[in-house]
DNA sequence: GTGGATGCAAACTATTTGCATAGCA
DNA sequence: TGCTATGCAAATAGTTTGCATCCAC
C-alpha cells in the first residue's frame, strides 16, 4: 500500500488509536487500508491471506485482533451472512442492507431510506429499544440470473 | 414426548420423509417435536443437551443431521444471530423479523406485512431475484430496559 | 524505558465426517 | 433384505489465547 494516500478509514482508525494512546502500527494501517479498499466483505482469514500474498508479513492472529478492534471502534462491521465465517466491511459505509447471492456468494450492500425509517418503528411497536439492524436479502444476482438464462437456452 | 399428540411440525416432517421413502425414526420425531415446542431458538448442541437431559439417547451428530434435513425440507430455519452458533427455529412460523436483545440475548420473532412487501421491491430495485430475507433488529428488550431503569434509580 | 502489539503455536468451539452397527420400509 | 439412520470418535474449520519478543510512544 502506498502510505502517501491513506484512506479516510485509515485516518480515522489512526485518530481513534492516538486518542487513547494506543500504538499506530504498520500492521494496523495495512489492515485498515485493505479493508477500506475491499469490496467483497472479506473474512479475517482471506484478508490476511491477501495481505501476505502482497508481501506483507502479518499473522492471522493480528488480523483477527485488529478487525475486532475496528468493530469496537465503530469503524467496521462484522456479520456472517448465513455462512460460517465472519466477514467484515468498512464501517461508515452507508449500506445497511445486503444482497447475498446464493449462486456466486457475492454480497452487495445497498441502502434504503424507507428501510431505515421502518426499523425503529418496528422495534418500537414491540417495546424494543432499537440500536442497530441488519437486513439480508438472499436470492440470485443479476449476473447469475443472466448466466442461468443463457445456459438454459443454449443447453449445457 | 407423548406420541399421542404430535405437533403439526412433526406430522409435516413425517410426511416429508414418507414421501421420499426415508425412515421415520424416534430420534427425528423427538428432535422435530422439541424444536416445535422450543421458544428460544436453540442451537443443535443445546437442543441435543435438553433432549438427553430428558432421558432420550440422541447423539449430537444426529441432531445436527436432522436439523439440517429439516432446513432442507423447508420445515426449519437456521441463523446465527450475530453470534457464533447456528440456531434453529421451526419453519412455518410467520416470523421473518427478529429482535435480538444485546443484554439478555433473548430473540423474539415478529412479522410485519409492510416489511414483507418491501423486501421484494428492494431486491428488484437492484436487479436481484428475491428468494428470502432475514431482518434482525439489535437493541434492548423491554424487560432489560426496565431492569436497567430500576437499577439506575435504586443505585447498585 | 514501558505498556501494548505482534507472531507463533497450542487451545478451543462448533460443526462435519468415516465407519461399523442398528433399524425402518 | 436393502437402504438409510445412528452413534462414536476422529477430523475440520474458524477463531481465540498464552507467552516470549519486538516496537511505538
Amino acid at each position: 500500500m502506498a502510505p502517501s494516500d491513506p484512506s479516510p478509514l485509515v485516518e480515522r482508525f489512526r485518530a481513534y488509536l492516538r486518542e487513547r494512546g494506543l500504538p499506530v502500527t504498520a500492521q494496523r494501517d495495512l489492515i485498515a487500508g485493505t479493508l477500506a479498499r475491499a469490496d467483497d466483505y472479506p473474512s479475517a482469514e482471506s484478508l490476511g491471506r491477501s495481505l501476505r500474498a502482497g508481501g506483507a508479513a502479518i499473522s492471522t492472529a493480528t488480523v483477527y485482533r485488529t478487525l475486532e478492534l475496528m468493530v469496537l471502534a465503530g469503524l467496521a462491521r462484522a456479520s456472517d451472512f448465513g455462512g460460517r465465517v465472519r466477514r467484515y466491511e468498512a464501517g461508515g459505509t452507508a449500506a445497511r442492507g445486503h444482497l447475498v447471492c446464493g449462486r456466486c456468494g457475492r454480497i452487495t450492500g445497498f441502502s434504503s431510506e424507507a428501510l431505515e425509517r421502518m426499523m425503529p418503528v418496528l422495534a418500537d411497536e414491540h417495546g424494543f429499544q432499537h440500536q442497530e439492524h441488519r437486513t439480508e436479502i438472499h436470492g440470485i444476482c443479476r449476473q447469475c440470473a443472466g448466466r442461468d438464462a443463457a445456459t438454459l437456452s443454449a443447453g449445457s
